[in-house]
DNA sequence: CGGCAATTTGAAGGCGCTCAAAAGTAGTGG
DNA sequence: CCACTACTTTTGAGCGCCTTCAAATTGCCG
């Protein structure tokens, strides 16, 4: 099976996206590997809706998320021929695949802005892994899945706490303890526990410095 | 000036350059600007001999180095029309320049392998700060520039304690702690201040796991 | 309602940071 | 050659933030 061995495909999905791009989806239930560390299955791909997490992992279990993906955003593209990361969905997640041979083409034009943009973004997370506290690390996130879902204060996170402990470098309960701290300072309110508001955005902003 | 304010055009160096790639070289004293974050200069740079740090700065001055690059190295790509880091020499350094106008061309195709491997550096990087103690992250580090020197067990170090510091998200204190505590282990010597022996690799190998 | 997983909260300890001072290194000029 | 200065590096002591371990609570789905 060509993504993954939770991989199922999905003809109705197909049908839709091949409107927009000619190319087939294929649906990924919650957790669901889309690729290894060490897969030599090239080709790029696009999340058509859900979310996708890229990590790695040390010998024994630590965990470094180093992206996540949310809908309409591009991802896995590698060195070399084989992925020295893993990709899983994180929830029930739809994604559009682009052939390795298509790249060869007319597409490596479009290829460079999408590896730097990715790029710029694995240094700026450099520098809040490097540098910053527990709090500024929370607040750097909360912006950007904010922006990144479209600037609206309320906010949908379809990753677990442990999720965002292992993207941003602390322990589920260091996770935890922030967001109930922000919420006790009403920075943020957290309606249920996948989703939060953005009371206070200026705080937010002071947090990151 | 085009390279900073510091860069001194070097026209020795300009002739021995050309002879391989017909770009010219400018010379860059330690501690020199070679461009900042906000600048607009696009191009790509090539280390010729010396030392590059690539950084970014937070309001109350805490830096994160996000890479390190040595001689035959290729550094400076940008996503959009300005930098995001600074760039600085750490040692005398001379950098070969290549145009933007060129990249346009030809280059295009060999941009994208160079993006990637930052890219791909970067992500490991991240790995090393998010989850890695102080002693792992040393360790990845000398493996690292070892590697990048050509493998052999004696170190050269261009950098500062406080630049190590910088790039593996530690205080000078702890790295020079570290440096102790492994010399003391019998897993390296220190000869001088910025040169280090690996006398038990394999050690280090097992300390990142 | 019951069972399981995720999240929250609490308590204690450790790793790395800050502050401080000593030791080492390099550059300069007498 | 040596004295002097400025800087980097090393080492020490104490503390604070985050982690680990543990338990309570919440939320979810059958």
């Amino acid at each position: 099976m060509p993504f993954g061995q939770h991989g199922i495909f999905c003809p109705e999905l197909t049908r839709v996206s091949a409107r927009t791009s000619g190319m087939p989806s294929t649906f990924f239930p919650a957790g669901a590997e889309i690729y290894a560390q060490g897969d030599t299955k090239g080709g790029l791909y696009q999340v058509e809706f859900g979310a996708v997490r890229i990590y790695r992992l040390l010998a024994d279990g630590r965990r470094q998320i180093s992206a996540f993906h949310l809908a309409g955003e591009i991802f896995g593209l590698q060195d070399g021929s084989t992925h020295h990361f893993f990709a899983e969905a994180i929830c029930a997640t739809a994604i559009r695949v682009m052939r390795t041979t298509s790249l060869d083409g007319d597409l490596a034009g479009e290829l460079l802005p999408v590896a730097l943009r990715s790029l710029v973004r694995a240094q700026e997370h450099l520098l809040v892994l490097g540098r910053q506290n527990a709090i500024e690390r929370v607040a750097a996130f909360l912006i950007d899945i904010c922006d990144r879902q479209g600037g609206l204060r309320q906010i949908e996170l379809p990753m677990s706490r442990a999720d965002i402990g292992d993207y941003l470098g602390l322990s589920i309960e260091t996770v935890s303890r922030v967001f109930s701290r922000l919420r006790q300072k009403g920075v943020i309110r957290l309606p249920s526990l996948r989703s939060v508001e953005i009371v206070k955005p200026q705080a937010l902003e002071d947090l990151v410095a």
